[in-house]
DNA sequence: TTGGAATGTCAACAAGACTGACATAAACTG
DNA sequence: CAGTTTATGTCAGTCTTGTTGACATTCCAA
């Protein structure tokens, strides 16, 4: 797993570092693609970070123009995120570099292979986290 | 891949904290356990980071009297790691934590899965790593 | 035998996690 | 309406774990 999860983040860390960013940052802009319109205390729950670490990152983000926070309008304490133009290009780049490595793998073991390596990952997963993500989906969209 | 390693790490960080220990800790005590009299340069080239960094933790786990350091008989400028009784202690402990979580993931999913698994696991690695992995469980023994 | 390479140690710094305290604004509740 | 709770943001300080730079020791080869 040690090794697995190295060289899943491998190629994306590799990128981000040319912009300045993190694994953290990563994280952030992957979560908010996968559900535009979330709020900051969703995003918390998926992380599971402190607001004060996310806040961070956030801030950043937001500042170079990745990311928009927008007041709710339902209920004003909230705070919408969404990617930008450019916040979407980066996502996309760093997905790729990603995705680019699993296919590659993915196609050497065939897809039965492939089938069991989801079936693992998720009883591997803690259910309230499940949960949550499913829930952050919904949200989204 | 995110969720999942959360899950893999979660249970063994909860005994490393009980320590004061992190998850460098584990890793260090896991692969001087995996190959008993190795010297500090193989672990690097395991462990992927500088050996500033991998002296800090060693440093506490021969302090903590978990890991003893010998200077080498043909080469006094290596220094080699094994484990002390505690240090296999602490080991197991950590060691079955996750494998608890892993066999009841085992379970859940059936055998075929998980040979897909870890079929998956080992394409996504970086072969560098495998090489060097496999010459340090020689090495050790 | 001397200079370079290899191995490991110490010091200082940065990223990114953490806690704690506090501010603000909005929503809810009695 | 007053008081409380919720959502978010911020400041300050700490910890782990990564980084680079400088340095000591040991080995080896010209």
């Amino acid at each position: 797993m040690f090794f697995a999860y190295r060289g899943f983040t491998a190629d994306p860390d590799r990128i981000l570092e040319l912009h300045g960013y993190g694994r953290a940052h990563h994280r952030a802009l992957h979560f908010i693609n996968g559900a535009p319109g979330t709020n900051v205390n969703n995003l918390l729950q998926i992380l599971g970070v402190t607001k004060q670490s996310l806040n961070r990152v956030l801030r950043k983000l937001i500042a170079d123009g990745l990311v928009t926070s927008q007041v709710g309008q339902r209920d004003k304490r909230e705070r919408h995120l969404a990617l930008t133009e450019a916040g979407h290009a980066l996502e996309q780049k760093l997905s790729d570099a990603q995705r680019s490595r699993m296919r590659s793998a993915f196609r050497q073991v065939g897809p039965e292979a492939v089938a069991g390596f989801r079936k693992v990952l998720e009883a591997m997963m803690d259910p309230d986290m499940m949960t949550a993500y499913s829930q952050l989906r919904e949200d989204g969209a």
